[in-house]
DNA sequence: TTGTAAGCGTTATCAG
DNA sequence: CTGATAACGCTTACAA
């Protein structure tokens, strides 16, 4: 007599057993192939059977267990994502639109932080392979980690999402943070913008230094950029430039500002509305990040960056490349998505049409 | 001959085939048992045994089917999580903690977003028991939402987690944010504050109109409070809401002004700090809602809501509930966990030594 | 259209 | 301590 233990813990009634296939295959008076292909609908069936085995099943409670059925069928239907533990509002935005860009494929997410190093994105990596998702997600935290992590990823589809990722080797999401940049400063050089400010970046940051070379770029001799002191990219440090700006006398005064974010551009804008400089008449305001996704109210001419689309397009990719291995057919190559900033604008840069007004005055 | 089709899908060269225990054990000499056994250490084995199993499973680089693996043992090692689709910072920082806790424990976390709705919650429910997770933890997003998910769950561990949660039937981790509120108020208080406005919270919406109620109850007449009238709760919304005040003239100025959160306390100091109006001297400013967990630099007073402490609560009332269901004795009795906001002084509040200097001035 | 039975990969029981 | 083997619950090839 083999193993009894798990029935016989049910005999002990620590728990009422869920209700299997065989048991709803039972009541209907059918084989469990019937009631599988009845349930699933993968094979016809009469309707007359069709009809009891659905009553059986609602009659017992039946839930199909994803379990068994994701070893039968060497799917999981479980996708992995994986994220760097950095606390920015972005990545909460990325989870919701994986998440839901996933529900919509009847596929479960499953999520897995890590701390910022190679390491130990290439476990959680592993540990996702180990429960035989069908395919996984991730935001590198690092180029290495990308590299990292796709070796390990071996024959799972594998789509990175962010910043950092290496792109030959796998598909990827990316963020076209230049174009989007020199959007921005195109926008503002459509509207009579000469002399431009740059609040909040620090040159010293690589990033942030390539965010000044393409402003830089599209700027392009049509206007002058020049870099503010730096001050910390938050709402205290909009206000401190602008106020050590307006301090300068209006000569020092430039025709648009751009903030390295919507805090600074708050500040920025606060201090002129209260020193009666107006905005957007005598300069333009204009931020590079949106930290506020989701409110429309923005008053502030802004870069959206796109993490829910993001999502969706990593879902997409991911699905298209579970499609193209099942085919037999020759390797498939790696897609590259690159998504651009949304430029939205607000009332603190201009209409197109209306001409400068540089003495315009304003109070709040 | 019977169902080659998944052992063909390989021999086509598809994709190599994940190697099982099957292959390790044959690789290393011994039976499949043994191999289970060397690697699970679920049973002594002798040591050469063991060292070959071990080779053996680097050598073809094995990795545990955690799906096979769950369907013997019943166990899926997988934690669902229910969250409502609001963006708040707050849940990414509830979803960080219980992935942590979950981790720690080698437990999985399968996410779940619902719209905010009970039949969505059940729906959400329902699909994590077909994938068999071992517990639930969920944030509902009403009280009839987590009713009814509380029944689905069935015989599943489930914890509640949040602000809308029945208490009687399951284990639930609950916010006290009305003893914080009065605390906050005290606070206030003790520190001379006589004239209170609040900034930001909406009266017509119910849980801004408890919160009113609350900071009221805890005045009980040692201080009047008033509600500003309602600007969004966002920096903006903050800097709106205290240059109108200014404007009124100095006899409007309350000596205290409570933020509905960091943000719009960021953004009132700014205006104070910028009209010369010294902070906390002549009024203190206070925030109902830490934004930032993380952030230690803080200088404003502010609530902090242990959503971390939250997750971690949930996954050991998980844990504990599966280890009480797995000895047969008597029924569990429900936990209720009641975690209150912290109250942490910053500068903007002020010593409690320090009395009233309200005709200090300070420049920015 | 329906039934029979094999097998997905692992672990626990039982017999050596 | 080790090996053979029966499940776990489901899907499908094959036979009827």
């Amino acid at each position: 007599m083999p193993d009894l233990c798990l029935k016989s813990a049910y005999a002990v009634g620590m728990q009422t057993p869920e209700p299997t296939l065989a048991d709803v295959a039972a009541r209907a008076g059918v084989s469990v192939a019937t009631a599988s292909r009845a349930l699933t609908g993968a094979r016809p069936v009469s309707d007359t059977l069709h009809r009891k085995v659905r009553d059986a099943s609602r009659e017992l409670g039946y839930r199909r267990n994803a379990v068994a059925s994701a070893l039968r069928l060497q799917r999981t239907e479980t996708v992995g994502l994986v994220l760097p533990r950095y606390t920015t509002g972005f990545l909460s935005a990325l989870i919701e639109s994986v998440s839901d860009g996933l529900e919509r494929n009847d596929l479960s997410l499953v999520l897995r932080y890590s701390e910022p190093d190679a390491l130990h994105d290439v476990g959680n990596v592993e540990s996702l392979m180990a429960r035989r998702v069908d395919g996984i997600i991730i935001c590198p935290s690092s180029l290495e980690a990308s590299q990292e992590s796709i070796e390990a990823a071996g024959p799972v589809p594998i789509v990175q999402v962010g910043r950092f990722v290496i792109t030959d080797r796998s598909d990827s999401v990316g963020l076209d943070e230049d174009r989007a940049t020199q959007m921005l400063m195109a926008h503002l050089v459509e509207r009579s913008a000469r002399r431009v400010l740059v609040v909040g970046l620090d040159p010293d940051a690589p990033a942030d230094a390539r965010r000044i070379r393409a402003l830089r770029g599209a700027a392009e001799g049509a206007a002058d950029v020049d870099v503010a002191p730096f001050t910390a990219a938050v709402l205290d440090g909009g206000i401190r430039a602008a106020e050590r700006l307006v301090a300068a006398g209006p000569g020092a005064l430039p025709d648009a500002i751009v903030c390295a974010n919507d805090d600074v551009a708050s500040g920025v804008l606060a201090v002129l509305r209260m020193r009666g400089i107006a905005v957007p008449g005598r300069v333009q305001v204009a931020s590079l990040l949106d930290l506020s996704p989701g409110r429309e109210d923005l008053t502030v001419t802004t870069l959206r960056h796109p993490w829910p689309e993001m999502g969706r397009e990593a879902v997409r990719l991911l699905l298209d490349a579970q499609q193209s291995r099942r085919e037999p057919g020759a390797e498939r190559i790696a897609r590259r998505v690159s998504l651009a900033p949304q430029l939205v604008p607000g009332h603190s840069t201009r209409d197109r049409t209306v001409p400068t007004a540089p003495d315009s005055k304003e109070t709040p």
